[in-house]
DNA sequence: TTGTAGGCGTTATCAA
DNA sequence: TTGATAACGCCTACAA
């Protein structure tokens, strides 16, 4: 049987045992206040033989941290922001916090009640710039320092971490009007603020040049939405040059389907992303994409937080370079 | 300005508004008892007017539970584990915990330190069978409750939830015989013991036949490797009928970097995984693999983990079923 | 049905 | 340099 849960040794026991003060041994396991020799071996000791380790949430109680960061994400099957968890997971090590993830995927948005009720145990959090507008009211009530991610803060109070969307559009729309492409379509997910933006960015690359652009509205960024909108855009009405899609995700179902359908990319038509995930590298063709620095985008965003949590002033607005990669979907096939 | 973070009222402001006693607002919030009517109708009034929450950390000095599940995993970039976390999120959230997730990647083991503090302010652990011993020998010395995924528990004295690795390997190997497939092999990982029982499944399932076995490590279960080990696999000796990888993230490797060399699958060169993540399902050719019910894995192990909590005395190795996804990889290129 | 009071493990203030 | 001791916010016998 796995051993009852012992009722391990209190910072008392300690102190008894190295006959000090708990202050003392408080104190000096902190590192707040250096002591004699004598007294730091013997509560050195005593930690060690009591195999004694604070409580942390007796600790919670008097300085109010609880240790915890706490990161909602959209949907954690997404390449883009299980990297944003590892970028966030690694600067919330070296500070010595843990992540609690909190996934709101099965929800449009999470639940009010469900988020105040992290919010009163982490001691801070990373969200979405995308969050509806009840949730972030309910958010800033609750006075949690809150750094957002993917777009410009909700709120000019709050700290963010983003790439430039419609940069990342420009420079897309950039690579596809040099190939000579100009019929041009978009599958967008209006409900993120910044896919218009990044649809902006492309048709703005195309100044100047006869363009004939053309949009669609993802229902979800997931694989099946590009998967079931695949037809609509490739069969109804004459074919585009290329496809853009709102993220990677979008266009790997989107290929998947076209190739079903028999439609050669990038032959008849390219096809782009956005977040520059593996599967886009990996896949055939492999998906020309714009790198959104995820896992960049997390470490910075957990970075921000700790200096707030730690009584920064200063507020940010880190906008970090996004990177075009290109691949065979918007170039051409290998042989095969 | 964001708001300050406000010193929020305590159980005693309610107490005073309602008139009542702490204790019976302890009871009441916690549903522990029934008041009458007009008690109850004053607590709850008291409550929403000064916006009270009770404070986790203080309740859990007393109750000694801080509402937290750690779930460490070994690499959240992989979606077999993202699955997993997926599924337990949802169960979490149904008990009202929160997960805290440990990402083992950057070091081949969680460091020993970071797992014991995770272990100090978590209620509950999910983690693989195979961390190493030394770190399961912390792990136990804590007294956490634990719950394994992935495997049969290290110790029998504690639960599990997996799939049957053996009988996965079998299914699949199965599949590869009745496509006439004789030259058979497997690009292991033998850091996880079950690598070897999913290619003796495999290997099982020629009973009878003439059939020729090779293996090749991977130093990680990862794309990266699988594309490291093409070449070797493929161009040195002569080329196997099949091959199979102890992951799906490997299986992708390989297929990209058969492309690059020229090989065909599966016209040359069957390839199949493990784990069925969706992105062997959208590539091309799509990827045939067992499913190993991650998401359900997760959830599973959550559930199993709060009945522990909850004093559940019976102990469970859950072992869900696999189930085999013939697609391309193992059968034929559609058109194109 | 409701209240009193002590205790949970730690930190922090202040005095020695 | 060290130690008493009062918080911290909540829970829970036990009492009324």
């Amino acid at each position: 049987m796995p051993p009852a849960r012992k009722r391990s040794a209190t910072i008392r026991d300690v102190a008894k045992a190295a006959a000090v003060s708990t202050a003392t041994v408080s104190k000096f396991v902190n590192g707040s206040q250096r002591f004699s020799a004598d007294v730091e071996a013997r509560v050195t000791r005593a930690v060690q033989e009591l195999g004694w380790s604070l409580n942390p949430m007796a600790r919670g109680i008097t300085t109010g941290q609880s240790g915890n960061i706490g990161i909602v994400i959209l949907d954690i099957r997404n390449p883009h922001f299980t990297s944003m968890v590892k970028g966030a997971a690694r600067s919330a090590g070296v500070a010595g916090l843990n992540l609690i993830v909190a996934d709101a995927a099965e929800s449009k948005a999470p639940e009010l009640a469900v988020l105040r009720a992290l919010a009163r145990r982490v001691d801070g959090l990373i969200v979405s710039a995308r969050l509806p507008q009840p949730v972030l009211q309910a958010l800033f009530d609750t006075g949690t320092p809150v750094v957002f991610y993917g777009g410009p803060p909700p709120d000019p109070a709050y700290h963010s971490v983003c790439c430039d969307n419609y940069l990342a559009g420009r420079m897309l729309g950039r690579h596809l009007r040099d190939r000579g492409l100009r019929k041009i379509s978009y599958i967008g997910f209006p409900t993120a603020r910044w896919s218009a933006e990044r649809w902006r960015g492309v048709q703005d690359a195309f100044e100047g040049e006869e363009a004939r652009f053309q949009d669609y509205e993802a229902a979800a960024p997931v694989p099946e939405e590009g998967e079931r909108l695949a037809s609509v855009v490739l069969l109804s009405g004459d074919m585009p040059d290329a496809i853009v899609t709102f993220n990677d995700l979008l266009a790997l179902g989107l290929l998947a389907e076209a190739r079903a359908l028999g439609v050669r990319v990038p032959e008849q038509v390219a096809v782009a992303g956005f977040d520059n995930i593996t599967y886009g590298r990996l896949g055939s063709p492999s998906l020309t994409s714009v790198d959104m620095m995820s896992e960049a985008v997390g470490e910075m965003a957990m970075q921000r937080l700790a200096e707030v949590i730690a009584g920064a002033q200063t507020r940010h607005e880190d906008v970090l370079t996004c990177r075009l990669m290109v691949r065979e979907s918007t170039t051409r096939q290998t042989p095969g």
